[in-house]
DNA sequence: CTCTGGTCGGTTATATTATAACATTGTCTG
DNA sequence: CAGACAATGTTATAATATAACCGACCAGAG
């Protein structure tokens, strides 16, 4: 059988995004956990797109950089990564995004119970909210039904801003493809 | 090739269902569209279910009363009780479920942009809310961030006050089946 | 160092959810 | 009835996700 030679380049990614990995790493060490070179590397390109990516397209990406990645291969990642507070699954659109506080090494690495996302039909960019009366109004009505709260998905699909302004004809699709985290 | 004989029941729900399915028909003929024999019959499997089905339970439920159904047969049901607002979608189970204001005939058939469900982990029960305070912090933030908001997704999870009240490891999962609607 | 237990990842197969595409039948309306 | 459109039948396949089992590797205990 095939040697499993892991062909990564040692920093596959922008600068930019490698420093975040570099802090994820610091985190997940921190937290007695691993990120190792594939959850690196999904990570990476996570953080890469401009738009939410789904697991399939995640591992036609992982294979250029690491041969013989099958799907248990990227969702094992996804599901460590999402473990960890590094990434969240929009569900409507079955992709994932990179937590747009990864930086913020405050939080518990479970930011994951107050986010909200912003959709784009026309763009498909997310841009993730922590809007503190969304969190309260919500925690008040579930307390009223006597209902407690684990986890909550608040995906509000839309038009956004960018987009709003130029006609709809025009290729906002292509703009172009920029780290969405920060 | 087989007779297509759809062998219905006329009225194969409990009579509380049969009222609804009644006043969903009417919806339907005064928004000039059609609630045939299989999206009747869809309706009412839901409806008849305690907890969200899933796309392929329907089916399996619907063949006994409709040989010869297949997936399209249930997905286009589905699409076209969502369509108009007779049911909701929940993303985090991909299963359906009635749309709780079904009975309030003074809805527009587009209750959906703003209803929050409160989904129980331990029973699968979901609770539907329309909580003005919530869909109030939304649109507000969404504004702020210059976002025109179509539709959104909100799924709390998480244990309901039921299963609160009985030890974890009672059968709450097996308790009477009724149907949820109301 | 070596053993050992657990984590990580490889591999194959399959489950689950959803849609495409085209043919056929049904229904309304003029 | 004829024509148009809506609804359904039918077959095939796409897209997303997990099961199950195995071997490699690593970290800590002794």
């Amino acid at each position: 059988m095939e040697e499993h030679v892991t062909e990564t380049a040692p920093h596959p990614f922008d600068p930019a995004i490698e420093i975040l990995l570099d802090r994820a790493e610091q985190f997940c060490a921190d937290r007695r956990t691993r990120l190792t070179d594939i959850r690196r590397l999904v990570l990476g390109l996570i953080l890469q797109s401009s738009t939410p990516v789904g697991a399939y397209d995640l591992l036609d990406r992982l294979r250029d950089q690491h041969r013989g990645a099958a799907p248990p291969t990227v969702y094992r990642a996804l599901d460590f990564l999402a473990d960890q507070g590094l990434i969240h699954r929009i569900e409507r659109l079955a992709a994932f995004v990179g937590c747009g506080h990864m930086l913020e090494c405050d939080h518990g690495g479970h930011c994951g119970h107050r986010a909200q996302f912003l959709i784009c039909k026309r763009c498909g960019a997310t841009q993730e909210l922590e809007d503190r009366r969304i969190g309260e109004a919500l925690s008040d009505a579930a307390a009223r039904a006597g209902f407690a709260v684990e986890q909550s998905t608040i995906e509000i699909e839309g038009i956004c801003a960018a987009c709003r302004t130029m006609p709809e004809d025009a290729g906002s699709k292509l703009r172009a493809v920029a780290p969405r985290v920060g």
